[in-house]
Order: C-alpha cells, then structure tokens, then sequence
DNA sequence: TTGTTATTGCAACCTTGTTGCTTTAATTAA
DNA sequence: TTAATTAAAGCAACAAGGTTGCAATAACAA
C-alpha cells in the first residue's frame, strides 16, 4: 500500500491529471478548486503524488510550479525524461514525448535534466 | 548609447560577471551586495542589464531566477542558446558552452528553449 | 552651473508556497 | 459496529522572492 489514502480531495485532483498531457500549474489549480479545498491540501496532496511517482513537477520560466501526469515513473523517483512545452501566448503547458538528447559533460556527473520550450501552440499560430 | 547608465551600482554588478560563466541567484547577489545597495536596486539593474543582451537570465528546479553573462546576445533579444547545470551538492551554477539540439515539435512554433542539467560538479564527485 | 532625466533607497506590498496545530475523515482492530 | 488509531484537511500565520510607488539623489547635457 502506498503512502497516498484516496480520500475525495484526491480523487478530485487524480480525475484532473488523468488522460491528459496538459499540466496545471499550482496556482490554476488552488483557483480552480478554490471552492472544494484549501491551498494547502492542493500543495500537499500534489507534493504525496510526486512522490508516489503519479505526477511530476517542473518549474516555467516565471518560476511557478507546473504538475503533469507520470508515464513512466516509479515511487521515489521520476525516470521518464521528456521536454515540456509552454506557449507564450495562451499559456497553454504539456508534456511533450519526444526523446531528448543530453549532451555529455567532461568532469560533470549529470544526474538529471529538464528542458522547457517556449513558443506558440497549434491554436495560437 | 544605450538605456543603462554606468552608475558605481552598475558597475559593480558588471564586474561580478566579468569573465566567467558562473551563475549567481538573484537571492546571492542581494546578499553579497547588501552594504553596497537595495535589492530593489539590484533587481532593477539586473532587469536592465538583461533587456540590454549583456546578462541573460533563468530558472533552476527550485523557481529561484539566476543570472550569467551572455557571449553573444543582442539588445532586446537573446540568441545564444545554450544550457546551464547546477550541482546538487554545492549549488554552483553555470553557463555550459555545448551546442545542444532542439527537437522539432509538430504544429507548433518553437521561439525558445532552456535546459537545465543538474548532477555533480568536478568538485563534489 | 543649472535643468532634465535616470537611478536609487525605502517601505509597503504581492504572490507563491510552507509550517504548526487543531479538527475531521479514513482505516484498522476489537 | 464501534472504538482506537493514524492520515489527511482546514485554518491562520508565516517566509522567501520579487515588485511597486514615490520621494530623494546622482548622472548627464546644455
């Protein structure tokens, strides 16, 4: 049994994430069940999940926190490297799977990487 | 002539950058300059120093915004892509001089792209 | 040297996210 | 089924990073 108890509140964030490459960031997703939890459950329920290896989290360029669905990934930690994309117009973030490339570095142990474009979405162009 | 004076706050913050690839955090420069000025100040020169190409600037996993010396941006627009690694162990930031390859994304128009590479540097091996 | 304009300092504020503690809900044991 | 246990939720207060408005100062041009 994992650490994660399915209470409502969980559910109500799992249904969210399921059969979706779109990410949410924190703040979209406080707003958005603003009326059903308190912030605080949000983040920490998100934080269990990452944990857990259900979802995965990454950082855009404004700095804010983005939550996407796990393909891949074990609890304890997140194998499934993949780029992400944001569009500068709508704002609009996913999960891209496409296999990235990470160049080697003489004398750096590289242990992890994240790759964020940026540009415009189908809908904006 | 450009939009930034060459105050003494300028200045120094200049010279911080000079010759090297290391980042500095935002966060690392108000406090290594917190007898010398604001952080308000320290932000706005950044901000200017970033909009004139001479620094570029971008986020690490934990959303905190760092700053490096830019070899080949121009006023208004940077060009010089290429990705940063920061060690888990020490922190240190840096600027790494490899070319790397952007995956081709259908239906969308990629601008810009960041990589972040994290693992252990030469010293913390 | 004076007028103009950019820059700085300061305080107050905003946003995102976290912490401590109490209350509630889910699970397990009886 | 109920009681005991433990995880999860709510709330308020806080913290860090960063921004804004405005008055004071410094840089530059005339």
């Amino acid at each position: 049994m994992g650490i994660v108890r399915k209470t409502r509140s969980v559910d109500t964030i799992l249904e969210l994430f399921e059969d979706t490459d779109h990410a949410f960031s924190g703040v979209s997703l406080i707003e958005r069940l603003r009326d059903q939890m308190n912030k605080t459950t949000v983040y920490r329920i998100l934080d269990r999940l990452e944990d857990e290896g259900i979802i995965h989290s990454f950082q855009d360029q404004k700095g804010l926190t983005w939550y996407a669905k796990c393909q891949s990934c074990a609890s304890g930690q997140h194998t499934d490297l993949h780029p992400h994309f944001q569009c500068r117009s709508c704002g609009r973030t996913s999960c891209l799977h496409v296999k990235i490339t990470i160049p080697l570095i003489r004398n750096h142990q590289i242990e992890g990487a994240e790759l964020l474009m940026t540009g415009l979405c189908d809908q904006c162009t």
